[in-house]
DNA sequence: ATGGTGGGTAGCCCA
């Protein structure tokens, strides 16, 4: 089964490349960030009529997270960060057949230092806590989302620019990252993938996707329990290049039965 | 160093 995250940048404007890339990919399980729609306007009907079942957590203007899964029962779910205080909708997890889903659209941060920056490592910290919890009674488990953090220089298109000292690669952010993959947790496309040059986001400024101008900031991340089910990892370019585009491209795994 | 583009929303914030 394959299983999918997707920054869409707006699911109300997003829905029909949802819907073409649902149709055409036909992965099993999804998890969406920044669906920025109130839970009323979530649209569960269009994608029920896709055979999706959906589960989701929104607000207005900004953030918004999801879980979606073809013909499957979506169990267990879970709002947010447990005892983390948190207005910005972040975080869900739910259970998809014996598989431990957790969606996060983890904190931008603005820019190293500042107080968005403080809270991205807070967050951080907080679902590092979640998570060590969560892998005792779920062994089984796919963390995946927006994790706006490059792991390494192979994952930007200029480490000369993005280091230590910027915002979505310094010490600290790469480091939270690491701490998180300590819990048991693994970069699924580093399993089968050693190459640099391969992005999940790319501004949309500048041309950036043209000249593939990106970073690795989607990831797909598969417990000790999953790796050797983790057959097939990597990200899904195409919907970068359809009309109006999210900034951010599909990021999959595929784990064997 | 700055500002470039896009989304949501109603004069900006956020990415």
């Amino acid at each position: 089964m394959r299983i999918a995250s997707w920054n869409v940048n707006s699911l109300n404007v997003r829905l029909p490349h949802l819907t073409q890339w649902l149709q055409s990919f036909a992965p099993d399980v999804v998890g969406l960030q920044e669906t920025k729609l109130e839970d009323p306007r979530f649209p569960d009907d269009a994608l029920a009529a896709l055979g999706y079942r959906s589960v989701f957590c929104g607000q207005k203007t900004y953030n918004g997270v999801a879980i979606l899964a073809r013909e499957r029962a979506i169990d267990q779910v879970q709002y947010g960060i447990p005892g983390f205080e948190d207005e910005q909708k972040r975080a869900i997890a739910a259970t998809v057949g014996d598989v431990r889903i957790v969606n996060l659209y983890v904190v931008n941060g603005q820019d190293v230092g500042t107080e968005k920056y403080g809270y991205k490592l807070r967050w951080l910290e907080a679902v590092r806590a979640w998570l060590a919890d969560e892998l005792v009674r779920h062994p089984r488990m796919v963390v995946l989302g927006d994790f706006n953090i490059a792991p390494d220089a192979r994952d930007v298109h200029d480490p000369t620019v993005w280091n230590d000292g910027h915002i979505l690669t310094s010490a600290a952010e790469r480091e939270a990252l690491q701490r998180l993959l300590a819990l048991g947790l693994h970069d699924a496309f580093r399993l089968h993938r050693e190459d640099a040059g391969i992005f999940s986001w790319w501004d949309y400024r500048q041309a950036a996707f043209r000249r593939n101008l990106g970073l690795r900031i989607d990831l797909t991340l598969v417990s000790d329990a999953l790796r050797a089910h983790a057959v097939e990892a990597d990200i899904d370019r195409e919907p970068r290049t359809w009309d109006r585009p999210s900034d951010h491209a599909p990021a999959w795994v595929r784990l064997s039965a």
